[in-house]
DNA sequence: AATCGTTTGACAATATATTGTCATAAAAGC
DNA sequence: GCTTTTATGACAATATATTGTCAAACGATT
């Protein structure tokens, strides 16, 4: 079938997208398989992670912003941290409805744990990889991220965008 | 919390690890909205994408392989395009089970209208951005990508690997 | 041709994620 | 201050995707 012509640089962002697709999968199932002993899985992760490197007191909803994950998406996950004994709700002095996400000590334990193994894989798995190309795709990543948060927001938005 | 010591390049690693899931989501969504007046998603786009562009009879399991999804996600997927009339399985000559997958006058019909949307919006979108620049990075891309497929190869496989 | 390992589709369970709705809390505009 | 808008968490419905299991079909190797 005859597809609608592209010109290079579109061309060029598609293979990128597919690039992305793939990507994307398999780092999901690497995080998911590199901490699976530890009781984790990549969404897990990922929150644990948002909690650790923010420099303040974070709320579920701010770490979804941080993840451009929706609000209920990340809701879920932290539910089931708290319902895993790994974060616990606290309190907020400035916000009655929105509570502050903190690690437990089981979960400063286990994130530390799957933190260690990760950075010790890291290390040495990119270690052959040219950091300033790295950053120079980061950009281009960031562009085309760009692009289509534009499009998303001239498009029609539903009742609660993510 | 202290976390464990990257060198350079798994920064730029890692860095590069959060571009690609904030991509991915946004390109999703994009995905999501653009074919939504076609009654697709995106992931549907992508299944009869693959069929479209591939250039033989094709097969679910290798749609699957081709997109790097699961076997089982795809066959999901394709069932529910069959049961919006969009594609048929037809008898595979060389194999009784894994049917033959087409698309339908009207799948061919609704992926024509979507492929003209999203090629005049990305001619338009994706015009400033340099397209070596792109090659590049997805060369960037592939190469994380080697590494994560590295490590889902060398660590123990369940019963059916992704 | 008989066996063994692999591939495939159906089915099911579970995790991830979006979207929508509702009531309440907070913030912004007036 | 009062109203209006926005933000938040609970709840629910749905789509996406992985993982596992099973029986049937295929392929390869004796």
């Amino acid at each position: 079938m005859k597809t609608s012509a592209l010109n290079p640089e579109a061309a060029a962002a598609a293979d990128a997208i597919f690039a992305t697709f793939r990507l994307h999968g398999h780092l999901i199932a690497l995080g998911d398989r590199m901490v699976q002993p530890f009781g984790m899985t990549s969404a897990r992760w990922q929150v644990m992670g948002s909690i650790v490197l923010s420099e303040t007191e974070i709320t579920v909803p701010q770490i979804a912003r941080n993840l451009s994950l929706s609000r209920q998406a990340v809701q879920r996950v932290a539910n089931d941290l708290r319902d895993a004994g790994l974060i616990s709700f606290e309190e907020n002095p400035h916000h009655k409805r929105a509570k502050l996400v903190r690690l437990t000590r089981t979960g400063e334990k286990t994130y530390r744990k799957a933190d260690r193994v990760y950075a010790q894989w890291a290390n040495e798995a990119f270690a052959g990889l040219p950091a300033d190309e790295i950053r120079t795709a980061i950009g281009l990543l960031d562009r085309l991220d760009a692009v289509c948060t534009g499009y998303l927001k001239t498009s029609p938005t539903p009742t609660e965008g993510k």
